[in-house]
DNA sequence: TTATATATCTTCTTAAAACTAGAAACTAAT
DNA sequence: ATTAGTTTCTAGTTTTAAGAAGATATATAA
C-alpha cells in the first residue's frame, strides 16, 4: 500500500465535500483561507488538485458561463468513492486514537 | 507561523499520546503497524521523531534499565503543550468540515 | 568475557507534497 | 477593439516524508 493523503490534500478534499455544487478553484481557496490562518496561493491549490485527480480522488467538469464580470468557465470538483472511503478511514483511525488518548479539545 | 504537521507526523503524535508512559520507539512503531496496514521502518520513525523534536512537539527522557532480556535503555517520548494544541486545532477544523459535508463513516 | 538481544542513532537516498510565479484563457463592460 | 476582472493552468523549486542499511550503545545470560 503506497501513497498516503497529505495534510493539505485532506483539507482540500474535505473542503470540496463541504462546498458541494459550488466546489471550484477560487471558492475552495477562499474557504480554506477563511477557516484557517494560512495564506495559500491558487497555484498551490491547483497543483494539489492535479495530484488528487491523478490519484483518482476527484473528478471534474466545466460549468457554463455566468453573468459575472468575467473569467474563464469554472471547473467544478467532486469527490470519488475512493476519496470518501479514504477520508472515512483516516477519520476512524484518528477518532480511535483520540479516544484512547487523554487528549482534550482546547477551545483557543 | 509556519510548518504544518504532516500526515505521518500527526499519526506519530497521536500514537505517543495513546501510549502514555509506554511511548518509546519500538512500541510506537508496532502500534502504528498494528492499527494500519502500512509497513513502516524504525528508521523512518526515527527521522520523524527527530523532526518533531526540532519543531518543539515532543520531549524525551531515558528510562531506567529493567529486568527484561536486554537492550539499550529506552527513550520515552511525551507531547508538548504546543503539540496538544496543534492536534486539537486540526481535530476541530476537520470535525467542523466533516459536519458541514454530507460525508458518512463507512465501516469497511 | 563472549554472545546475543534490544533499542537508539546515523547517514544517505528517493519520492512525494507543498509552494511560487506568472502565463494563458476566457468573459463582459466600456 | 481595448481593457479589466476572474479563473484556470503550467513549469519549476523547495521542503518534508519515508525508507534502507547498518553502526553504535546498553544490558543480560551463559
Amino acid at each position: 500500500m503506497k501513497g498516503h493523503i497529505g495534510e493539505f490534500e485532506e483539507l482540500v478534499l474535505l473542503t470540496i465535500a463541504t462546498l458541494g455544487e459550488q466546489a471550484y478553484g477560487v471558492a475552495v481557496l477562499e474557504d480554506i483561507q477563511n477557516r484557517t490562518n494560512r495564506k495559500t496561493s491558487i497555484g498551490a491549490l491547483h497543483s494539489t488538485i492535479t495530484r488528487l485527480d491523478e490519484k483518482g480522488f476527484i473528478t471534474s467538469y466545466l460549468g457554463e458561463p455566468t453573468n459575472e464580470r468575467g473569467g474563464r468557465r469554472k471547473r467544478f470538483f467532486q469527490l470519488t468513492a475512493s476519496a470518501k472511503q479514504a477520508l472515512s478511514d483516516m477519520k476512524s483511525l484518528r477518532d480511535e486514537l483520540w479516544t484512547l488518548s487523554d487528549l482534550k479539545l482546547t477551545s483557543r
